[in-house]
DNA sequence: CTCATAAAGACAGTATACGGTCAATCCCGG
DNA sequence: CCGGGATTGACCGTATACTGTCTTTATGAG
């Protein structure tokens, strides 16, 4: 495992090594002629999607046999630190789309990780809750899940790791408003 | 826009600032209790989850009008670079499962910026190769794409860019191994 | 009180992702 | 030459994402 995940640096690090030093600092990003296979490979874009790519298949691995994705964690962690929200502020707590949660909800429900029951103020809302079978799924599988954020982070140094968690905090905070699902941390009714 | 982007700081900043300073330097990542939602919020795997939502609402955003999706591009420029590969070895050059460059081949293909025509020395495997409508969609998307680029490290300080690239590099380049879809710059037959 | 509006959740449609299977085909060792 | 193993692309099934629409229900203005 740590071996293989070792044994193609040279060759990757052909066209993936450290950003190219240009000339003038100017413009990150070369100019206008067709793109080639390099200018791809230092994208964030590109990047971003590797990385989520990278996070998923850690997640997986650590979590096999828990039957459930980071995407599932994610919601019950939240559910189980804000009993009774509804589906629109959780899915905010989360920055997930409103449309997807209601999927996630679904298959949350049918494993029996938590309740929706009708609220009695408001006959819209469906109120969220965690079993008690959830919580110890939760339990469980949290180790798991901390070493997925310890491992996705190991080859880095480790003054990176945190320089790294610094910046995609920052990303995500400054581009907050421009995704369709940004993240609202009091979900003001 | 700019300033609705600006809007919410402080309030998302509650949650999701600075990383918190630990006593000791040993874990990154704490204890055992019940994950906290402010424990979500560091945590890589959301925090990558995050800017891959960012990354693509960007990319939709430049370049709506011109019906191409950030993968559709990528996938698009490899082919350019790379006349007469076939599915299996795109895949590898762009990080991509191959499960899924099926569809979007059949995608692009019906858009009229591919042509998939059978190799003559090997009756299983279909050539890819772009169209000229296909290279004057990728000369005409590419100042939207760049844009994208620039706009999502825009937020963090100019020093701050280049290090995003260098760790987010080195994060793809480290964990290639570990990803069901693992990239291959040398696509050997 | 009533109507326009807004909000909640369901649902349909499209596009990735990924695991797994399958038929056709290739290729190498015997 | 031949058969078993590997490869290719097509599919199927599941899980996210996101846009847009629709029904039901709340709520606030007049």
């Amino acid at each position: 495992m740590a071996a293989g995940s070792r044994a193609s640096f040279g060759r990757v690090a052909v066209a993936l090594c450290i950003p190219h030093r240009r000339r003038n600092p100017a413009p990150l990003f070369p100019a206008s002629p067709p793109p080639r296979m390099d200018d791809l490979y230092t994208m964030p874009g590109h990047l971003i999607r590797r990385a989520q790519q990278i996070s998923t298949a850690l997640f997986t691995e650590e979590c096999a046999g828990f039957d459930l994705t980071s995407v599932q964690f994610a919601a019950l962690t939240a559910i189980k630190a804000n009993p009774d929200v509804d589906a629109t502020r959780l899915s905010a707590l989360i920055a997930f789309d409103r449309s997807t949660i209601g999927d996630v909800l679904e298959r949350l429900e049918a494993k029996g990780w938590i309740l929706r029951s009708a609220s009695q103020g408001d006959r819209r809302v469906k109120l969220l809750r965690i079993t008690p079978a959830g919580s110890k799924l939760l339990r469980d599988v949290l180790p798991a899940v901390k070493r997925v954020q310890e491992r996705l982070l190991a080859p880095l140094a480790p003054e990176d790791r945190v320089t790294m968690i610094r910046l995609l905090t920052g990303l995500a905070e400054l581009h907050n408003e421009v995704t369709p699902a940004p993240l609202r941390i009091a979900a003001q009714r």
